[in-house]
DNA sequence: ATCCTTTGCGGTATCGTTACCGATAGGTAT
DNA sequence: ATACCTATCGGTAACGATACCGCAAAGGAT
């Protein structure tokens, strides 16, 4: 873009005639005639090493040097050796971007996430950094922010980076899946995991809800719980009907009735979880353990008991789900749910890496579950030895 | 590089003469003769649309296309829109690789970082990213886990990436810097960020440990605490004698008498804490405040505290550093200096933008403090309205 | 000694895009 | 009418690396 020397604008040039076979240019805005110098690509960025400069400096061609290397070809290892020595004495690193634009293939897996802020999905990312860089690919993060219109951007950015593959969890408010049906038409891997979308044949990363809510109300049945609560999420929510299904799930295998009023849904939020337990302790008949699906929920819930006086675990018994930092350092310890999520993202990783290296004909797209795990700690610990 | 189509290893293979003008190999370790098929790269990737495709769609040239798109220059209107169609009904996704190749400028900056999971440096990273992509920036995000080899080798893949700018937190290992010493002789711009290099002259964004450290005790103090003790870290920690120092002047501030028995050096560990908050109790003249210089020791802390029926605030006020989620959900909730990690991220990455647009005379490397923030909750509110 | 291999390396096209230079048709001033 | 502009487009050479082809010299077999 030729921009005015005078007024460093662009929209105003026109073009002006030809001096010695060099455009001349009118700026509108300044009212000046100039002609552009050459923007010296020369002296601009010439400080990065190239395997021309290996190959001058050697006196041998450039296409030896790309052949010592890349490791293994018809080369002579004293060539090899010496191209090699020269290449770290310079400092050479090779320019990803020429390689990933002959080969076609860039060694980088996209990863889009809701947020990063979210300690569940740092450990996914970390999960699959892990993975993906033994494995010799580069990992490219973006943020949804839960916006549907920036996971259509991050895709298009991915895509226009020539990533290998995409690894997407889908942002809340994400309801069309056209962006993502596109790209894998093109031929695109891509691997769902946590929110994935089922009307696309991908390989899917998904964690096991129900079994891990059949774990902590098991548990709870286990420390002699007979009246087991449920502070739930919104009705809608899939993990929320999930963990709820494994709810009952427990309850059914130990034949414990299922009393309604037990079962409080709400939003995960902290008012939600102070009505909830009101509610509760109104009861004729209270509850003598409770499981929420969400561990914000759970320890909320807990300060509350102790306001009022009444003992955890000794009266009442908490499980909550969600492993969180700060969930073992309370008092007392919060039990629940750990869900692995550096589990998640290596298993992701490793369905992109299957995807990639596996044969054609297994090419069936696999659905791992990560199963949830107990971790028992105080607050639901009464039968301490 | 050949691989034998029967055996499909690489290593054994030997040129075996010519036929018809194409190689002929041999297999050693199969017994194979074969001649291999072209790698037809045109069928292989040929997913993504060009715009010489859209240039032969429309009968123009790759020039006309590659100008419409760019926004400005030598072309008609009427030209430019019917291109801009084209091109969004192909799906068009421009080549960031052979983009970034000629303009030797990726729109991608590289950003380092001990480790994702900790929340400090997610809001880092998250604070990078938002103020990355409102410039038009991708951020490639490197782990380190705290290892100087891994530190190395990210810096190389970033270069390699062709990153336009570096912004790292160093991890706690590194000690020579030569790498980054070498980037930043080639003219990358280097942004240091919490941990920097004062061996070279780069924009830095630090944390105000001390301001925060000050603010944390003079809140104690006008909460009426007179023995202030405080937990801190390795006396050689750099964080750790900054925060120490804020300590003092608060304490020299108001003329408050400096009780070296109340300083309590340790790794941060819980066992620190448990031993520390002993030690404190077992004084004649015990604290009535106590300054943590790590959240995790305040809440620890608090947890003995409530064992022993000492009253959180009412005997001993306490106030941590570094605003965690759960901070805010404990009971007592925790008041602690926040140390803006999110900010920190959106300066580094506005320093980094300032060095990229600046003008020759404005590139004095800046250091911009991040102040922290003090927020109040029950642990030592005394004055409660 | 002749012919065929084998080894080791150089040359060129190519990936997708942009910068630069030219070229042409039509417009404008003299 | 002539000379000179202007607007708009095409062609070509890069960017850095690799794949493919070819070729000369040395080695080996008959």
């Amino acid at each position: 873009m030729v921009v005015c020397p005078k007024c460093d604008k662009s929209d105003f040039i026109q073009l002006a005639g030809f001096v010695r076979g060099r455009q001349r240019f009118y700026c509108k805005s300044c009212a000046y005639h100039f002609i552009t110098e050459h923007s010296d690509r020369k002296s601009r960025k010439k400080n990065q090493v190239t395997i021309i400069d290996i190959a001058e400096r050697l006196g041998v061609s450039a296409s030896t040097v790309s052949r010592a290397l890349s490791g293994k070809s018809d080369i002579s290892e004293v060539t090899r050796q010496e191209i090699l020595k020269t290449a770290r004495e310079m400092d050479y690193q090779p320019n990803l971007l020429a390689q990933g634009l002959i080969l076609s293939e860039t060694h980088t897996i996209g990863v889009i996430i809701p947020n990063i802020e979210r300690p569940f999905f740092a450990s996914v990312v970390s999960g699959i950094q892990q993975v993906a860089s033994e494995a010799g690919y580069r990992v490219m993060i973006c943020q949804s922010n839960e916006s549907h219109q920036t996971e259509v951007a991050n895709v298009q950015a991915l895509v226009a980076s020539r990533v290998d593959g995409l690894l997407i969890c889908h942002s809340i408010r994400t309801e069309t899946f056209d962006h993502i049906k596109l790209q894998h038409r093109k031929g695109i891997p891509i691997i769902h995991f946590d929110r994935v979308c089922n009307e696309i044949d991908t390989p899917k990363v998904l964690l096991d809800n129900e079994g891990g809510a059949f774990l902590a109300v098991e548990h709870l049945l286990n420390q002699g719980c007979k009246n087991i609560a449920c502070l739930a999420g919104p009705e809608n929510l899939i993990i929320s009907q999930e963990r709820e299904s494994g709810y009952l799930k427990a309850l059914q295998k130990y034949d414990i009735s299922v009393r309604s009023e037990l079962m409080i849904r709400g939003d995960f939020s902290t008012a939600h979880a102070s009505e909830g337990i009101e509610r509760l302790l109104s009861l004729p008949q209270k509850p003598d353990g409770i499981f929420c699906m969400h561990y914000k929920n759970a320890i909320e819930i807990m300060v509350k008991l102790k306001e009022r006086g009444i003992k955890v675990p000794e009266d009442i018994c908490i499980v909550g789900f969600g492993d969180e930092s700060l969930t073992a350092m309370i008092e007392p310890s919060l039990t629940t749910i750990h869900q692995n999520p550096y589990l998640v993202g290596q298993k992701a990783a490793s369905l992109f890496l299957e995807k990639m290296t596996g044969s054609e004909e297994s090419q069936i797209s696999k659905t791992v579950i990560v199963a949830g795990e107990l971790i028992v700690r105080d607050s639901s610990s009464r039968n301490k030895v």
